[in-house]
DNA sequence: CCTTGACTTAGAGCGCGCTCTAATTCCTAT
DNA sequence: ATAGGAATTAGAGCGCGCTCTAAGTCAAGG
């Protein structure tokens, strides 16, 4: 009933973590089967418990999969990420890697989109007469 | 061999098509198939022959496609071609509503962009110590 | 005690946009 | 005449990213 009522048990549910993430309750399950998110508490029962560094990491899968990386993409990122430290070249290369593919899909849109403006000017004109 | 009256073998086969268009000979049948394309020539052998207009159009396929427009809407579009003069505030609106989309699109992907980037200088610095 | 409702899991299902297959026909060259 | 290669069709298959279902557990309220 009352969603956020457990002074004992840090943390938000997984119905929480979705309306504070965006992201459905479902997603965030797939997301966690296919190894996107990691090591999130449970409280006693079983259920999720989010904390704020996970929020924090949907974030960051939120902002990889709003500019088209796949899912194995991420997934491999996440692994570079629990691994700990030491692999930051890797980490710098895959999101070096991923802005330069997102920077010409975004060139190539701006083409396209400016092929499209083009048509709807055209059909302003024959409109307007 | 009879005289050959009217050589109607003046268009690119659906091949040179394809390689022409950037778009595969499957995927050009299945835009037919899915009405995206009509009205192509066919040749005594009943195989497409493409037009340098069926060309052009399957430009136009292509820029709403790559700016993200679902098979259904260009349906739409096509159909609203198909039916001829008199409808152009139709498609103008159709049109300017997958502007809307894609500008809004843009907008969120460079926003989560710009997050991709902050983190990569993040981790230039780590690697450059 | 019993119902309600939020949670759990494994796994099925879906919508999209292709992409490919199979069986067949047709054209061209040797 | 025959072999090869390119075209045709209907329809199956695929990869992706969710999205949903079924069956079950658990905690609280009436």
């Amino acid at each position: 009933m009352e969603p956020n009522t457990a002074p004992l048990e840090t943390g938000l549910t997984i119905a929480d973590a979705a309306e504070a993430s965006g992201v459905s309750v479902h997603t965030l399950r797939y997301y966690e089967r296919a190894g996107l998110i990691g090591g999130v508490d449970r409280a006693a029962s079983g259920h999720r418990r989010y904390s704020e560094d996970d929020l924090a990491w949907i974030e960051v899968l939120r902002c990889l999969r709003e500019t088209g990386m796949p899912i194995r993409g991420i997934r491999r990122y996440a692994e570079l990420v629990w691994e700990g430290e030491g692999n930051e070249r890797e980490r710098l290369a895959l999101l070096e890697e991923h802005r330069a593919a997102v920077r010409a899909q975004l060139a190539q849109v701006r083409t396209h989109l400016a092929f499209v403006e083009r048509k709807i000017s055209i059909y302003e004109e024959k409109v307007d007469e």
